[in-house]
DNA sequence: CGAACGACCTGTTCGC
DNA sequence: TGCGAACAGGTCGTTC
């Protein structure tokens, strides 16, 4: 579910929270989702997003990365909350617990010893980010919208915010990316700047179960253009929203006006 | 090699 | 109402 908007806001919060804080007692409920080792007793220095993962500094040079996956959230909670259903880890402090509930169990959780490596994968946000997107997709044949979700090429952008973005581009999902012009690659990289942007003002999309740190609904998904919107008319050109498969995912977009 | 598919899980919604 | 099928924000290993 967490898309980059979400991790976002995520990363946002817990640095209001647990930023510099001591974790007292580190639980893990579900061993499916990994094994950090012993947490009690280390610091956490800082907090980052890495594409949709979230990575916990920790003192002595090392991290522990969490990707939340379809149906990962993080709730702040008090000390004594009794544990909701489907909490995976928890991590108590003085002033709270962060509690991580993931009915669907495919979130994961591994610690590493040193400073997170740099990716190679493009930050939606970095300048001049279609510059390095038209070589990467000009030899590729496949449909621009599993480009974008594929997370070695660019960092963060899932299922919703990939149709949003293409939207507001102008541009057919099914589009090879080798045939988009340069200018159509500026139009993206644009959109997905705004649409990102004006997401995490929104602090994410709440479709079904999405809620930030505090349990709050995020507020994007009254802005939604075509993501579930399927029979409902297009903003801008009064045709009718379409919804497909395109490898498996639900693909949502206007046949009218996305050329 | 690059691209596409099925698997990994559980809960909810849809159709008969 | 009941029940099985389809579907869900993401990635990964396998197959073509």
């Amino acid at each position: 579910m967490p898309e980059l908007p979400e991790v976002e806001t995520l990363c946002r919060q817990l640095r209001g929270v647990v930023a510099g804080k001591v974790i007292l007692k580190f639980d893990v409920l579900d061993p499916r989702i990994g094994d950090p080792g012993e947490l009690g007793g280390r610091r956490i220095v800082s907090i980052q997003r890495q594409g949709k993962a979230l990575l916990l500094l920790l003192d002595q040079g090392a991290f522990v990365a969490l990707h939340l996956r379809m149906t990962g959230t993080l709730l702040w909670r008090d000390i004594a909350s009794p544990l909701l259903p489907h909490t995976r880890f928890t991590a108590s402090f003085a002033t709270g617990r962060l509690d991580c509930i993931d009915p669907r169990r495919f979130a994961t959780l591994t610690y590493r010893d040193g400073a997170p490596a740099d990716t190679s994968a493009i930050d939606p946000f970095e300048r001049d980010s279609a510059d390095r997107l038209l070589p990467l997709a000009c030899n590729r044949r496949l449909p621009v919208k599993s480009f974008l979700l594929d997370q070695r090429f660019v960092g963060g952008i899932g299922n919703i915010y990939a149709c949003e973005i293409l939207y507001a581009a102008a541009v057919s999902p099914w589009r090879m990316t080798s045939s988009l012009s340069p200018l159509e690659w500026r139009f993206v990289a644009e959109a997905a700047v705004s649409i990102l942007s004006r997401a995490i003002a929104c602090r994410g999309t709440t479709v079904s179960d999405w809620r930030d740190l505090f349990g709050q609904k995020g507020a994007y998904q009254h802005e939604l253009s075509v993501y579930a919107r399927e029979g409902e008319q297009c903003f801008r050109c009064h045709g009718i929203i379409q919804r497909v498969r395109l490898h498996g995912r639900g693909t949502y977009f206007c046949p009218f006006c996305q050329k």
